[in-house]
DNA sequence: CCCGACCATCTTCCATACAAGATGGACGAT
DNA sequence: ATCGTCCATCTTGTATGGAAGATGGTCGGG
């Protein structure tokens, strides 16, 4: 059952070689194996794959529509630089959706929503103290899209999830312990109000826990000045 | 400057005939030449519009990614049925953000941006008056889009956009003069109070303009039930 | 020494050919 | 007459070849 909710990713249904190409291009993306503004060409994933250059189009074409490639028509591809901007407006975007979700849930739940994050909450603390970071992330994701599922909009954390990416790469140039206990204090915020009925509260405090992006942001860019785009100077500044 | 934020629609900056075919059929599934649950082929597409099949195959990627176009793998591609509760999510994601917009501009907001809303809606009357509906829904449109440019996150309102065909489909099975005449009348509400800095009743009146839709899908639904995926029961009642 | 034109090379884009699987109707056995 | 089987036909997925265009280095002229 778990695994029936984590499948379903839209298109992924058929198991073509594209889909497969499309996955492995996008966790080497997030996990910045490939690097913002490294070029990559058809024949390229073509050859490092065993394939032909049809499904590594495919893929390509998936991929620039997620906003992760820019193909540039007879020129080449490149690995779009994360834009401080559209990380801003993601987050924008994130912070609407999920704001309006806790509202929901807070309005309408039942004792039992509580306990259903709580139980994420405590595995999560379990991932923290096993020190496995990938596991709490997922759970982290499964924390917020069981929010939506309780507010009966499981399809607009689809959404958010193909938008998130873009906050994932800058999420994996700053991890942490102490992110994670933080994050976790938040969640249990968070749940508390919801259990309780609190919308007011429970807005307040999704709006904190996603707030501390914008600080990482900042730290993130002054630390990798080469993954980001230039914001408002030039493009180039040679 | 302004073209500057106006070009990056984040793929079409290429002139392929792909794209072409892309913005072709989505015209024709919104405007419902294309049903929902006709079956097409990447064939037909190709000798319809005489072009090979491999930019039609592209264009089906593009759409079914957009959640137009569900391709089954080795048995056909149909236009998605509509789904009544997609429509509902989708509605969820574009209130969730543009009432987060409304507050931002409201909050933010001098008397120029109550005036160039204004601008628009004056223009929307004359749309109405010279009975042009396309020409109306398209400054409809602008003027939502404005808002969201007003509060800088107008790559927001792309997202809205995408997702905004779902809704449109819908729309465009309940035209009518007077869902003209109200939908002038909310934006005047909704524009006086950005303008008086009233972020609460801006809030209240972006809800209000927006709920009509719930409204017109109930109608929709009942006069074609055929366009609509079954939603609970089974999916093939034979 | 500096600048402009040319050209080999690379890129994406499109066309075509083939492969694998699913469908629906015809046909034959019971 | 009814049911099961087979097969022509359609579908998408993949491979490969050629075309148009952009790039960057090289070469020649000033």
């Amino acid at each position: 059952m778990a695994a029936e909710v984590l499948q379903p990713v839209d298109e992924a249904v058929s198991d073509t070689i594209a889909s497969r190409i499309v996955a492995a291009l996008r966790d080497e993306i997030v996990t910045l194996k490939l690097k913002p503004g490294d070029a990559i060409s058809e024949s390229d994933i073509a050859a490092r794959y065993g394939i032909s250059r049809q499904p590594a189009r495919e893929a390509f074409i998936r991929l620039a529509q997620q906003g992760l490639l820019l193909i540039r028509p007879k020129r080449a591809t490149v690995v779009k630089k994360i834009s401080a901007d559209g990380v801003r407006q993601s987050r924008f975007i994130r912070e609407s959706i999920e704001v309006e979700i806790v509202r929901r849930v807070a309005a309408a739940g039942g004792p039992e929503t509580g306990r259903a994050l709580e139980t994420i909450i405590a595995d999560q603390e379990e991932a923290m103290r096993a020190d496995d970071s990938n596991g709490f992330h997922v759970l982290d994701e499964f924390f917020h899209r069981t929010l939506a599922r309780l507010a009966g909009v499981e399809y607009a954390w689809q959404l958010i999830d193909d938008h998130k990416i873009q906050l994932d790469r800058v999420r994996y140039l700053t991890l942490g312990v102490a992110s994670q206990q933080r994050a976790i204090a938040e969640h249990k915020v968070i749940a508390a109000a919801v259990a309780a009925g609190d919308v007011t509260g429970a807005e307040a405090a999704m709006r904190a826990h996603l707030a501390r992006a914008e600080v990482l942001l900042g730290q993130t860019i002054a630390d990798h000045p080469d993954y980001f785009e230039a914001e408002d100077g030039e493009t180039e500044p040679a």
